[in-house]
DNA sequence: GTTTGATCATTT
DNA sequence: AAATGATCAAAC
């Protein structure tokens, strides 16, 4: 699929694909069907853009660069409920002290994003998850000041060298944890003292707090 | 080895 | 049950 040129088109292939199973959508591009999550985590993620023409594999980039729109899917019951955090970016470690909010990765990301809900019940297999209704969405006022607000004092701690003392505890709807093959991957940060130390890498999650804001806005009855 | 796509699995 | 901490695969 060639990537859409515009963000009515983009909006568009979007909606068609709506109600389709992950299954129904896969046999359109000859993918093959997963068991299980278990070795293929992110095979939803990247069926969904295969199907809307994401630029695959790009880096610091939204999934839709000519359009500045980042692409998520969005497990959730039965019930509208969010089923995991959503990751957006890794955190920065050596440049912490240098991020600005206005300028970092994370708000690139999270600025302009297609969300694609998916039916993800306890119990579906990965053919039976449900493409929902995708909707494009923008940062603003309240939601940005709040997201802001965590991002700053988790980049703040990291800058300070106490990455050592963040947990996912951190953050109303931001939080930092984990990112990486498994346990023993090391990486660069500051200490507490300003000295170089190998610490587990970290990436930014939005709390399911934060994205079932997101979908009750988008979907409220008006 | 790192980033992007996330979900798994253990703890609370 | 929900949240945290750990993990898996592909692309680069």
């Amino acid at each position: 699929m060639q990537a859409p040129e515009s963000i009515d088109q983009l909006s568009a292939r979007a909606q068609a694909i709506a109600g389709l199973s992950l299954a129904e959508l896969a046999d359109q591009f000859d993918q093959p069907v997963p068991a299980d999550f278990s070795r293929h985590k992110g095979w939803g993620g990247m069926l969904i853009e295969l199907a809307l023409g994401a630029t695959a594999g790009s880096k610091p980039e939204p999934d839709f660069p000519e359009l500045g729109v980042e692409l998520k899917t969005l497990p959730i019951s039965s019930t509208g409920q969010p089923l995991e955090t959503t990751f957006v970016c890794v955190a920065p470690m050596l440049d912490a002290s240098r991020q600005q909010w206005h300028t970092s990765s994370f708000r690139k990301k999270v600025a302009h994003v297609l969300w694609v809900p998916v039916l993800a019940d306890k119990g579906m297999s990965p053919a039976q998850r449900q493409i929902g209704s995708p909707f494009l969405w923008q940062l603003s006022g309240e939601q940005e000041q709040v997201l802001k607000r965590d991002w700053q004092e988790l980049t703040d701690l990291l800058a300070l060298g106490q990455i050592s003392q963040i947990n996912a505890h951190f953050g109303e709807y931001l939080q930092l944890r984990p990112k990486a093959a498994n346990g023993s991957v090391r990486t660069q940060a500051f200490g507490e003292h300003g000295e170089l130390i190998q610490t587990q890498p970290k990436g930014f999650y939005l709390r399911t707090s934060f994205t079932s804001w997101i979908l009750r806005q988008q979907f409220a009855p008006k």
